[in-house]
RNA sequence: GGAGGAGUGGCAGAGUGGUUGAAUGCGCCGGUCUCGAAAACCGGUAUGGGUUCACGCCCAUCGGGGGUUCGAAUCCCCCCUCCUCCGCCA
């Protein structure tokens, strides 16, 4: 949710702001319908007031045994016509409310304007790919020949784009979230949390999943959603919460599946697991004062950034232009890692600041020891990294060509009991 | 799943239809006293929204939603959460 006052004050600049994203000017006919929603409220509190203050003279007036008829009937009147401005008033701020709640963040300053991927900017490389040429064989591939990666089987049990890892690859993609999650706690300073997998409507829509991306989730047939990401849990554990401003930055870390219809991609990445219905992510989440987000951001990313440098992976770091900028972010740096049989860098994380937007939503704020005034929190996400694809890129940037076997990368063999080598 | 009990301000805890946004205690903030501190005493201490240049005024909120009533924390209905017992179960 934006910030509506923010916008009555300037609206000219949401509007430029929106613009870079492609989007016409929204801001008369949010002004219009604040307008008309304020002029009811206004309306509405008046009546009451008035009620409040003749029901108040007929209890001191019962309280003497005198007549209050006249009294009684003056507020039957009044409490008809509150109803009816009161409809209207509600059907203004619904229809407001959900114009509000479709519309994209401000995008920051220094994120790059471009109409798309093409358009990213390339902010550093690490590592040199070690076979640039195309004679390296896919994951599938590797996987099949090794017999541990299973795609008929993923379909005979639940259909396209799900997979089945058997024996040392799926002990190297446990080793891979362990060795994550390791590092996050230990050298990240981030608190590991086990959440629930199942939420709520209001959690879905407090980090903008919902009413936008509604096609993109799965709902179950009692009211509860799949967490598309563990983004949408670890930020809203502190909705509804004021929260003190010393105890931020408050950072959580989470391994978790993570279920996504991808009704939009029909046709993409359809072979091997880079686009699943299902996979593992380890999720970073931080929750900082307003003042603080920006760095913050550029901290997350490095933190994700070591995870690939330790495991050896070459990669680049993009800052993606408005145009490619997801819904809730005014920033977003993508870390792409290189896949050998693609010879080109795939998203293998996003971390993104979404200021406030998504704590106006969930009503998250912080407030100074001994402030009275509350400020809406930050909050900031971050894959560290998905763990589907990073078992693609170890698999490919690991393999050897002389057994088609995959070594193991020197940080994940104290998780793999010291075995160096994954041999059929 | 069945039966019963409970959800009130940061916490504890009153309040069962009438100027109750809510007694009292604790905590917290400010002040008096003191060389200083403690104690004592005095004052302040919810959130969101509307309106106003501002002081302020007003509206809503006692787990959530709906209803009864001139008037609801208090009565009725639905839902949620927690506790106890039974059943089931990883």
């Amino acid at each position: 949710m934006l910030d509506l006052r923010a916008i009555r004050k300037d609206p000219e600049s949401f509007d430029r702001n929106w613009a870079r994203r492609g989007l016409e000017p929204q801001s008369p006919r949010i002004l219009e319908l604040d307008e008309l929603h304020r002029a009811a409220l206004t309306e509405v509190q008046e009546l009451q007031s008035r009620r409040n203050d003749v029901s108040r003279q007929i209890g001191i007036a019962k309280s003497k045994g005198e007549d209050a008829s006249a009294l009684m009937n003056e507020v039957a009147s009044i409490k008809d016509k509150i109803a009816e401005i009161e409809e209207k008033a509600e059907g203004y701020g619904s229809v407001l409310n959900d114009l509000l709640s479709r519309l994209p963040n401000m995008l920051q300053g220094d994120t790059p304007d471009g109409p798309d991927e093409s358009a990213n900017v390339e902010v550093r490389r690490v590592g040199e790919p070690k076979r640039a040429n195309g004679d390296t064989p896919d994951h599938v591939e590797i996987g099949e020949k090794l017999g541990m990666v299973d795609f008929e089987a993923a379909a005979r049990v639940a259909g396209a784009r799900f997979v089945v890892l058997n024996r040392d690859i799926c002990r190297l993609e446990r080793a891979l979230a362990q060795f994550m999650l390791d590092t996050h706690t230990g050298e990240h300073g981030y608190t590991e949390v086990s959440p629930p997998l199942l939420v709520s409507t209001d959690v879905m829509y407090g980090t903008t999943q919902l009413p936008k991306f509604r096609d993109d989730q799965f709902e179950t047939t009692d009211g509860r959603w799949l967490v598309p990401t563990a983004e949408v849990v670890l930020t809203n554990l502190v909705r509804e919460q004021i929260l003190d401003l010393e105890d931020l930055p408050l950072r959580y870390t989470a391994w978790t599946p993570c279920f996504r219809k991808e009704a939009g991609s029909a046709g993409k990445d359809t072979r091997g697991m880079i686009r699943m219905h299902q996979f593992y992510k380890v999720e970073m989440v931080s929750i900082t004062a307003p003042d603080k987000s920006r760095d913050e951001h550029e901290r997350m990313t490095a933190c994700a950034e070591n995870i690939l440098k330790k495991l050896d992976l070459p990669f680049r770091t993009v800052v993606l232009c408005s145009g490619d900028t997801g819904f809730a972010a005014s920033k977003t740096y993508d870390l792409e890692v290189w896949i050998p049989s693609q010879k080109t860098y795939r998203e293998i994380s996003s971390c993104s600041n979404c200021l406030d937007i998504q704590a106006r939503r969930m009503k998250a704020r912080c407030r100074a020891k001994g402030e009275k005034e509350t400020q809406f929190v930050h909050t900031l996400n971050g894959s560290g990294l998905a763990v589907g694809r990073a078992l693609v890129a170890v698999m490919e940037n690991y393999y050897d060509p002389a057994d088609g076997g995959v070594f193991v990368p020197e940080v994940l063999k104290p998780y793999m009991a010291g075995q160096e080598k994954i041999t059929a």
